[in-house]
DNA sequence: GAGCATTTGTGCGTATGTATG
DNA sequence: ACATACATACGCACAAATGCT
């Protein structure tokens, strides 16, 4: 296991800098440089304290000291990683997901995941003011940044009104365009109902997550502008890689 | 067991009302009549079905039913509970936790849990505009409605300005009628950013909710009409308690 | 599900260095 | 010089979470 870079003990011992200031500097730097990417796995606390030839506790207080910094995630039983930085959802109105996306620089992208036409539960039917089994067009749609997922949407549109959407949307994975060819060129959310369960094993699956973190879900309804229902969508977004934020 | 109820096995075949619908309205009575309290676990299906002399589909049909209403709860591997309904919890520029619970027809309630007087970590210290260090009054209020724990909120303030503060709320533990007295009559919610995770045992513990339930976690700047921080608050919200909504 | 190895979390005891008065 | 307080560092042991068999 020659790995490369330079074997790093070398700790200036009673020269006045704690040796765990001395540690975690070194691993802000091999994060700075690059050395240790997103989302990667540290060595464990052990493998440190032999790189470095410090007690575990030494290592541990310049891996708090990182976390407190955001630039490491510590899981126990799992090991200690490279922090992923957080995408900030703003929620207003004009929410619109690649727009949001592309304000912070990252690169929005769209997958299909299912269209179906289902008879409408109690609870969609109210919200989209159609009757209880009428036609519903469900749209299951994964969006990533950056190319990792960050929400997956359910959206129910009334089948009377928007027939012609699963046709465009396999052509074009955008909601925003599609609705667009549809006769609704613009559309503002209403309300948003924010809150927090566990996945289920799907959508664990399709959001790249662990099963033991939670998702935010939110429902929201979109109308267009003569106030009529477009549709009510159901968001799942994964907890450690968002944060909705709303602005009053 | 003699349990005081009717026995209630008596269902009536073929006479144009299906089995399971007679048994969800079974049920349903029995939660409308009180009997069967909120939170409270409802007999097994196999159960359910020697009490109705029925098949457990027939048990089940009804339950997904009661279910899809939103009267009752079901969890893979638990069981079935009763619903307690869902606090909705407004997120605007004027959000007054008793106003709001208040709206609903529910009863509301605050405990302070701590108060304690800390340095400022960085993040607080930027967000305050303080330096890193300076003394922040930590205030920690555990919110009710109608004796349910809904929020664990963590307010800093700035110590130099609200010195007053820890007397006063150990008299009234309303936060708004404290800052009153300290002068603020008014102040607004700026931003929001919400998360969500698992929570650790005592946020499990005063929230009294399972450790496998995620909590919300809000983080709000509130701000004076002069546009002066009055404080930073962490929110971390029972999950299967709460809703927040966010109008637009 | 039970058992096991791996990894982080926590507590206690000890020793030494450093700053203060 | 001395006492005190605090930060640093080490060693050991066990708890708790995770993942695998």
């Amino acid at each position: 296991m020659t790995d490369g870079t330079p074997p790093q003990g070398q700790l200036a011992r009673r020269q006045g800098v704690a040796l765990w200031r001395q540690i975690q500097q070194a691993i802000e730097a091999e994060i700075a440089a690059g050395q240790r990417k997103a989302g990667e796995r540290l060595p464990t606390e052990a493998e440190l304290s032999a790189r470095f030839a410090v007690n575990r506790h030494t290592v541990r207080r310049a891996m708090e000291e990182l976390e407190a910094r955001g630039l490491v995630r510590i899981e126990q039983g799992r090991g200690s990683f490279v922090a992923e930085d957080v995408v900030d959802y703003r929620l207003g109105p004009r929410t619109r997901f690649s727009e949001n996306i592309r304000r912070q620089n990252r690169d929005p992208e769209g997958r299909i995941v299912r269209i179906a036409e289902i008879p409408a539960e109690t609870a969609i039917a109210e919200a989209l003011r159609i009757r209880r089994g009428r036609p519903v067009i469900l749209v299951e749609r994964l969006a990533l940044a950056d190319g990792r997922p960050v929400v997956l949407g359910t959206h129910h549109f009334p089948a009377a009104r928007f027939a012609q959407l699963p046709a465009l949307l396999t052509e074009n994975p955008s909601i925003t365009a599609a609705l667009a060819a549809c006769g609704v060129p613009d559309y503002r959310r209403q309300v948003t109902r924010i809150t927090a369960r566990l996945p289920t094993p799907e959508e664990a699956e399709l959001l790249q997550q662990a099963r033991t973190r939670p998702v935010l879900v939110t429902e929201a309804l979109n109308v267009d502008p003569a106030g009529m229902v477009v549709d009510v969508t159901i968001g799942r977004y994964a907890a450690g890689r968002v944060q909705l934020v709303v602005e009053s």
